[in-house]
DNA sequence: GCCAACGTTGGC
DNA sequence: GCCAACGTTGGC
């Protein structure tokens, strides 16, 4: 199974990157979006993703991994929900913002700028080399 | 604070 | 099954 690229959204108010790394895992639970459910569904053990702060920040400010795949999403009572466990990785050298991810064409097809309400998105392994150049990698 | 995008709900 | 109303998200 060849590694896949997703990036991830959250509100820097609700859960900041800071706190995702005193954590030092968490279970990405609360997704109640089927677009985004099925794509949480596709996750595999080892996967990698992008962590963007929504809200002020605008701005990728983290790698993390996929830990554990897909499993009932533990806070639904009702329907038909998954999370993963996701671990940080490490922050980049420096945050990319959404700014600059607008004004790359390498990007331009990036979904988390076509479909700005979608919280998981799946980013193909030249746009998820992309950011990471654009992050000082 | 406003507005656009868009998903969901409910009436018909 | 359609569509209007409404709520939520997120960028500006």
């Amino acid at each position: 199974m060849t590694m896949q690229y997703w990036l991830v959204k959250q509100e820097p108010d609700s859960y900041p990157w800071s706190a995702f790394v005193a954590d030092g895992a968490t279970s990405w639970d609360g997704v109640r979006n089927y677009q985004a459910r099925n794509f949480l569904r596709a996750m595999r053990r080892g996967d990698s993703v992008l962590f963007y702060a929504s809200g002020d920040a605008k701005e990728v400010q983290g790698l993390a991994t996929v830990s554990k795949a897909p499993y009932p999403d533990p806070s639904a009572t009702e329907g038909d929900w998954v999370s993963v466990e996701l671990k940080p990785k490490q922050a980049p050298s420096r945050p990319v913002t959404l700014a600059e991810m607008k004004a790359d064409g390498a990007l331009k097809d990036l979904l988390l700028l076509r479909h700005t309400r979608l919280s998981v998105v799946p980013v193909t392994p030249e746009q998820f080399e992309r950011i990471l150049k654009l992050a000082g990698r």
